[in-house]
RNA sequence: GCCGCCUUAGCUCAGUCGGCCAGAGCGUCUCACUCGUAAUGAGAAGGUCGAGGGUUCGAUUCCCUCAGGCGGCUCCA
């Protein structure tokens, strides 16, 4: 989900804190907003550093005014609301024990060890509770614990709260950075003070800021519960965490929850229901996929396509079995490595005799979960000279990876999804070159489905890898420097490279800001040694090719669900199962629609007519459900005349346009791929 | 894999605090209507209430196990 824009793109407003007082006090004094959805909620320092509007600097410094419509300022918020949600449980549930509660992405959680599992109708009982509390207007203090033990005793109730105080003074190479918990140098609790009697109500160990009171968050909502392993390790107790999300204002919530509504709309599970393109059925298993005939027709088209643009950029198609010996994945590393993702074996071709013995022990198949091994089985066929490099071997390959159940998504994370998968070997020199231009290709491929905005992300080598970090280094300069060259933004993310390789991954976000990660573009490090792949060079020297693993789509299924929801059903006309449906005002009309139709069927677009007995207004109606681009209606005036009336899947329409140019016109704006819906007023006859 | 929730007709969902033939809308089928830009009318068919086991005189309803789904966590070659 997209963080929505700030409100104000000015500048931040810098005003100056003098000694000794607070930059509450400099802000109310330079004028700027005190409440409201700009309100300053906290102030930058010159280190970077938010703080709060009763931090009271030692010398005259000049600081940010951070205001509640950003990025920070939202954080902010969603940090105090989590607080507020803490002492609403404590509240509720006095035996609640406190986990960490930080803001994340459009929102915040707080983890609770309870004994039992929060209900909806807690959370109900919850947001009543925390808008009395924000109502009281209570006080955000800030308070330095003066020594480790004295946190420790003030928080003796508080077992997980006691862990990160023993972290945070016992072992400083934890990153405790995440956790907002415990700040860096001090520890430090915040109070909330009754605003009357200045009576603490409430506390927790928490590095800050936060806002000053809790009337400065305008609007919140809790959104779910869930459970989650302390500290994130699946070996540590689960707590129970609640969502919920925080802004400034309520028009802005408004537009949170309705951008969550929009997303739901767009589902693709739901959408490819309604639109009868996939389904999974129970008696197949879990994240397995069929497809439908309107699905297979959209996916056919988008392979189509995607071939056509890797015949003319120089790639081989081949095609490799769906199982192998288990010895291929032994070789490739993947059954040492990720056995845990891979389904079990089969055993085949144990012989025994008569008294049960083994007389032949037999071997064990699998599913592949990557088409690599396989490509590396075809370099390797027969000798390979420098003058095939670079080799490009492409394949739509499908693969099968036991997901573990609780993570199985529809078609986005599936037990069996198609990699438009590519491996081209390349001398070491053409490396740059080769990946500098593999990314253009992999932008401009992305271009012409209708995505448009990109970023990537360099991932480096991980903790647990195979080969020599030499040239790990060498290979995330390569990447890095493609990456330059092709001028597409990037970050480095340090230790999230595959086990074999350091990768790009580019993604994508969607017509309602979502991001997506799609394409990946992997050096590969190892299968060269681990398959002995060798080519003859120009000057006679057998040498190691480089390999360079890719996907664009990454899988075709997902790629498709993400189109699904960037399209929200209405995929461009190019890609549509039924491009133009005809629909007769009358019986006696549809002769002539049939004729319309076979020009139409001619030009190899995907035509029907509505022959059926509904009334006209309701053939509209379903076909507009079924984001149909084009509808062709005639009546008695357009057979008169030769010709037919437009209806577009917004409701516009242009009537009476002559049948030679309405087929003209449908042709050319599905043969040049328009990603665009259709429109009248795209149109002149 | 872990935690919570859910599973009633093709779809979306009522309902049964344990009790006669389990309901609606949409969809499907049949008949009538032949209509100018988002739902014509009438009728019919369709469900061992996810599966198995238990408690009970009686289970779709309560309990257990399993399967599948949903939301997270963990994982994601």
């Amino acid at each position: 989900m997209s963080e929505q824009r700030p409100a104000s793109a000015a500048p931040a407003p810098r005003v100056v804190v003098t000694a000794g007082t607070t930059a509450g006090a400099a802000v109310r004094e330079a004028g700027l907003p005190g409440k409201g959805p700009d309100a300053v909620v906290v102030v930058r320092d010159p280190n970077g550093q938010l703080r709060d509007l009763s931090w009271s600097p030692e010398a005259d410094v000049e600081v940010e005014a951070v205001a509640a419509d950003t990025d920070d300022g939202r954080g902010v918020i969603r940090h105090s609301c989590a607080h507020v949600l803490a002492q609403a449980v404590q509240q509720q549930f006095p035996d609640a024990k406190l986990g960490i509660g930080p803001p994340v992405k459009d929102g915040f959680y707080y983890d609770f060890d309870v004994d039992k599992p929060f209900t909806p109708e807690d959370l109900q009982a919850l947001e009543k509770r925390m808008k009395q509390i924000i109502k009281g207007a209570q006080r955000f203090s800030r308070r330095v614990v003066p020594s480790v033990d004295d946190a420790k005793k003030e928080l003796a109730a508080e077992p997980y709260k006691l862990e990160l105080v023993d972290i945070k003074s016992s072992d400083n190479t934890v990153d405790t950075s995440e956790v907002m918990e415990v700040g860096a140098g001090e520890l430090t609790i915040y109070d909330n003070l009754d605003p009357r009697s200045g009576e603490q109500v409430w506390g927790d160990l928490c590095r800050g800021p936060h806002v000053p009171t809790t009337k400065h968050i305008p609007a919140f909502k809790l959104t779910r519960v869930a459970a989650a392993y302390w500290r994130g390790s699946e070996h540590n107790p689960q707590l129970q965490r609640i969502y919920g999300t925080a802004w400034e204002s309520n028009e802005a919530l408004d537009r949170h929850l309705e951008l969550l509504a929009e997303a739901e709309r767009r589902d693709h599970r739901k959408l490819g229901a309604e639109l009868d393109l996939f389904s999974f059925p129970d008696e197949i298993g879990p994240g397995l996929a069929v497809w439908h005939p309107k699905g297979g027709i959209i996916r056919r088209a988008m392979e189509d396509y995607s071939r056509r643009r890797h015949e003319e950029a120089d790639y081989e198609f081949v095609y490799t079995p769906h199982v192998t010996k288990g010895q291929l994945f032994e070789t490739s590393g993947h059954l040492q490595w990720y056995k845990d993702g891979m389904y079990p074996g089969i055993h085949m071709d144990a012989e025994h005799d008569a008294e049960g013995n083994v007389r032949k022990p037999g071997q064990d198949y699998y599913l592949k979960p990557m088409n690599c091994p396989m490509h590396m089985m075809i370099f390797k066929s027969r000798g390979r000279s420098y003058r095939e490099l670079p080799l490009r071997l492409f394949e739509f390959g499908t693969v099968y990876r036991y997901e573990k159940s609780g993570v199985v998504h529809g078609l986005t994370r599936s037990r069996g999804f198609t990699q438009d998968d590519s491996h081209i070997f390349c001398a070491p020199d053409q490396l740059a070159d080769e990946l500098t231009n593999l990314l253009q290709f992999v932008v401009g491929l992305l271009t012409d489905y209708g995505l448009t905005d990109f970023t990537a992300d360099l991932s480096t080598r991980p903790e647990k890898f195979v080969g020599e970090p030499e040239s790990w280094t060498v290979a995330e300069a390569a990447l890095e420097q493609a990456l330059k060259s092709a001028g597409l933004p990037y970050k480095i993310d340090a230790g999230a490279g595959a086990f074999y390789a350091p990768k790009i991954d580019i993604h994508v976000t969607d017509a309602i800001g979502r991001a997506w990660q799609l394409s990946t573009l992997q050096v590969d490090l190892q299968f060269g040694d681990r398959f002995d792949l060798e080519f003859q060079d120009s000057d006679g020297e057998r040498k190691r090719p480089w390999i360079i693993h890719r996907a664009l789509f990454g899988s075709i299924e997902r790629f498709f669900g993400i189109l699904t929801e960037h399209y929200a059903g209405a995929f461009p006309a190019w890609l549509a199962p039924v491009q133009v449906v005809g629909i007769p005002i009358a019986d006696e009309h549809a002769e002539h629609l049939r004729g319309v139709a076979k020009s139409l069927r001619a030009k190899g677009i995907r035509v029907e007519v509505d022959t059926g007995d509904d009334r006209m207004q309701k053939k509209i109606r379903n076909h507009t459900t079924q984001k149909v681009p084009f509808m062709l209606l005639a009546g008695g005036k357009d057979v008169e005349a030769g010709a037919v009336s437009f209806r577009f899947r917004d409701g516009t329409q242009v009537n009476g346009v002559p049948v030679d140019r309405a087929v003209a016109a449908i042709d050319e704006w599905i043969t040049r791929r328009e990603n665009a819906s259709p429109s009248a007023d795209a149109f002149t006859f």
